[in-house]
DNA sequence: GTCTATAGCTGGATAGAC
DNA sequence: GTCTATCCAGCTATAGAC
């Protein structure tokens, strides 16, 4: 396979570990200045080259947002695919949800990267978004497991997760304030599901008012 | 009561309005290019000034950015102490998220500026910060009145309802999709609140693994 | 590919005339 | 108080030698 007149494999090689070296100096430079923060000059003063060679590699710095949001995706994806061992559906979510949550918690530049749109004129491409998807089909998996299917559960559940994760980034990271809830959060969450497959005002008592509107 | 020799009255009234105009302009940009996006020379082109007379007026930039959270907090807690009519608790607790899902959703540079922290080097000063705390009081008691004062089922509510938001404003801007789960999260959260008053594994069925690490 | 040097721009903030 | 003019720092990005 090796043959000489024909290069091109160790120098993509090459330049693939040169761009990775670029995109890992840029991770470790976010997690000190904040995702916004990320400025050319430092960046290559971080991975030991100078500006221009930068952009020897990519094209822009939105390039190299965009390439962090994709390898960012992909670890995601990667971590959410691992199987979980054990067979009960409400056990496989908790483990689900607490791998999720540790993700999020655990570098918070990479949390708001990849799920608070809060860089200005950055949008991720069409490429490096593909593997959030797939891990989303996941979860309808796991839900749909303990009995969850219908839409407006999904939508409540993610509001209920995300919830959790941006409080506990916000006012308690490093802590486990709102990690410690993750259980009890699952435990409501599935007993209002199971227990309400179709939706009609709940007849937990007469109502006072009249439909809303 | 009016004296010409203490004009100091309608002069410093002039000096609020010019303030004030300032202000009004500053949230109308940041409606345009976003709360991060916001500069002086734009700032000041659309309040029909010039950058150094901003500075007549406001010492910094963020100055104007802890006079715009003041004038959102204020404008917040305003909104939540309205009375609300209905005596039935869960009513009110409804009334009370609906508005405060509208106030969020009506401005979302206003609720970033208010709820995330997302602004470089902007810490809001005590004064424009205090009557977003009296409000947290206000939600204390309408839980308290639903039989909710436990700690762990207040910020188990904080993170439902901040999904909730989070979801609508990121993913449905303008739209229902996450606003028309109140109704239904709070059951949900009531039924679980009202019903398990102190923490125990939750009496479902035989747990399959040990106690949680 | 990597460098030095710098263009070109935008940002916040200030000096000083009026 | 308001202006013109400007400073200075930071940024992305490029030109051109090697």
């Amino acid at each position: 396979m090796i043959n000489p007149s024909e290069p091109t494999d160790w120098r993509e090689g090459r330049r693939r570990s040169a761009r990775d070296a670029i995109v890992h100096a840029a991770w470790a430079l976010v997690g000190e200045v904040g995702l916004a923060g990320l400025s050319l000059r430092d960046l290559a003063r971080q991975a030991g080259i100078t500006t221009p060679t930068v952009y020897a590699y990519f094209e822009s710095k939105n390039a190299i947002y965009d390439t962090m949001f994709g390898h960012a995706a992909t670890e995601f994806a990667d971590r959410m695919a691992e199987p979980i061992d054990g067979d009960d559906p409400r056990d496989l979510l908790v483990a689900y949800v607490r791998r999720f949550v540790e993700f999020c918690t655990g570098d918070p530049a990479r949390y708001q990267l990849l799920f608070q749109r809060t860089l200005p004129g950055f949008e991720p491409s069409p490429e490096a978004y593909a593997p959030a998807v797939r891990s989303l089909a996941n979860t309808q998996e796991l839900l749909a497991l303990n009995e969850v299917t219908e839409a407006r559960h999904l939508d409540l559940w993610t509001a209920l997760i995300t919830g959790l994760v941006d409080q506990q980034v916000s006012n308690d990271p490093g802590g486990d304030r709102w990690t410690g809830l993750i259980d009890e959060s699952i435990d409501m969450f599935l007993a209002h599901s199971q227990q309400h497959p179709t939706r009609k005002p709940s007849p937990r008592r007469n109502r006072t008012k009249g439909p809303r509107s």
